[in-house]
RNA sequence: GCGGUUGUGGUGAAGUGGUUAACACACCGGAUUGUGGUUCCGGCAUGCGUGGGUUCGAGCCCCAUCAGCCGCCCCA
């Protein structure tokens, strides 16, 4: 038997209402803040994400399906959602658009080659916001406001927003040193991890779960002094603007984000509920800077964040929250033997075409189980044709709500319409 | 990529070398002939992730492989 590959997923028949109640949500949310949708590419040119998202992070090195096409192409389906549409800014030159500044959403598949684990995908959807050509901290918090609307949306409690300012590329590199020379005359008091962090992500240390109590640890430099006056007062004025909105966060001067283009504002949405396992990062996002012009366009600036729509299901879930079921159909059609059934068949044509959602037996089984059959169909109203209702032309419609019946002419597509509508 | 753990019918699960693989739910059929959600009765895995091996004999032992889960790493 031929397996799904390794870290995907079937969403079956039974669970894609939850998806298209979510989408749609997302959607409608999207349109209040005024974001249009984009759609790039499933897959993109190697080297937009290996200079747009950084050669040095774990999704370049390690984690992207990349392949050769038959033209010697590299190629490679898309790990990240702003590298595709930052390409398609400049490619476009949307910086001319009428509508400044740019805000656009998506929503895609994206491919990682990763460990599953709960929660983690090779390949997994995410709905995204990019918001490009303005740098205020008003628009940073329009962001903000919007994430956490999405999830309030739904009823989620368990939500901490995080953030930080990481500044510009030079104060990140300074505060980096900074970490080197602070950690390094020590660094064999530490885990082994932290040994190898050091040279490939100091700011990490700064987390790690088994030297937190480390003095080091306690009296390390923080970010926020290496940044500069500029940057400072941007960020305070994100936090200002988010306190007047109501929007509760904490900052955390540990956050970074694992892609190399962000800069200033850095936030992540985490759940504090139960049932998350090692992952407990519901969206991430952050303030790109440098983007445009590394991908050789206009000096523009971005921000935007992505979520998951696996963990947005698996936050709903561990909040015991459950989406809206959608509704079954109007009418099913019993039917008693093989001329009823021709009958039926002719007739749900014609009420498909007339606009009522209705559906029959095709299985010729007895009239309990096609009952049976209607009820878990979630029929609100059923039809039983035999020999009688044919001679007559005449059947009962029954609603399986209050058990009752009415006589209806079978041929008459409005009397049936009256009655399904009445509920 | 590393470490650990699990894998039995549609689902949850018993079963740790020896005849016909429990049980529950679901499903299908029946309980005097044309009406659902209750009850009762009956049926339902030549097969135990896959491929090899050990043995007179394997779901139970060994090897490999695939997949899930947990932790690390990292992230959405």
């Amino acid at each position: 038997m031929i397996q799904i590959p390794r870290g995907t997923q079937d969403i079956l028949p039974k669970d894609t209402y939850k998806w298209q109640y979510i989408e749609q949500r997302l959607h409608k949310i999207a349109q209040n803040y005024n974001y249009k949708e984009i759609r790039t590419p499933v897959f993109e040119s190697t080297e937009l994400f290996v200079r747009g998202v950084g050669g040095s992070t774990d999704i370049v090195n390690k984690e992207m399906y990349t392949f050769k096409d038959k033209g010697d192409r590299s190629m490679t389906l898309k790990p990240e959602g702003t590298a595709p549409v930052v390409r398609s800014y400049i490619e476009n030159k949307m910086q001319h658009d009428v509508n400044q500044p740019v805000k656009v959403y998506y929503q895609a598949p994206m491919f990682r080659y990763e460990r599953r684990q709960k929660g983690r995908y090779r390949q997994f959807v995410q709905f995204g916001i990019e918001a490009i050509g303005v740098e205020d901290p008003l628009i940073d918090v329009e962001v903000l406001s919007m994430l956490m609307h999405i999830y309030q949306s739904f009823g989620l409690k368990n939500l901490k927003l995080y953030i930080n300012s990481i500044g510009d590329q030079n104060s990140r590199a300074a505060y980096n040193q900074a970490l080197v020379d602070h950690f390094r005359p020590s660094i064999h008091e530490f885990c082994s991890d932290c040994q190898v962090r050091i040279d490939t992500n100091p700011m990490r240390i700064l987390d790690c779960k088994k030297d937190r109590d480390h003095p080091l640890v306690q009296n390390a430099p923080v970010i926020y002094d290496y940044l500069n006056d500029e940057s400072k007062a941007y960020f305070e004025e994100v936090k200002q603007n988010l306190d007047a909105l109501g929007i509760p966060y904490e900052v955390d001067y540990n956050l970074v984000r694992g892609l190399d283009y962000y800069t200033h504002t850095a936030f992540e949405l985490m759940s504090d509920a139960e049932g998350f396992g090692a992952i407990t990062t519901l969206c991430g996002g952050g303030r790109y800077n440098g983007l445009l012009e590394l991908l050789d366009g206009p000096s523009e600036t971005g921000i935007g964040f992505a979520l998951s729509i696996e963990r947005l299901l698996l936050a709903l879930e561990a909040e015991g929250l459950e989406l809206p079921e959608p509704e079954g159909i109007d009418l099913y059609i019993c039917t008693l033997d093989e001329s009823a059934s021709t009958a039926a068949g002719r007739l749900v044509h014609k009420l498909r075409t007339e606009g009522i959602s209705c559906d029959m037996d095709y299985k010729h089984r007895k009239l309990k189980a096609q009952m049976k059959d209607a009820d878990r169909k979630g029929a609100s109203h059923t039809i039983v044709i035999g020999e009688t209702e044919l001679d007559s032309n005449e059947a009962e419609l029954k609603n399986m709500t209050t058990g009752e019946s009415k006589k209806i002419s079978l041929g008459d597509v409005e009397e049936i319409r009256t009655i399904i509508e009445e509920k």
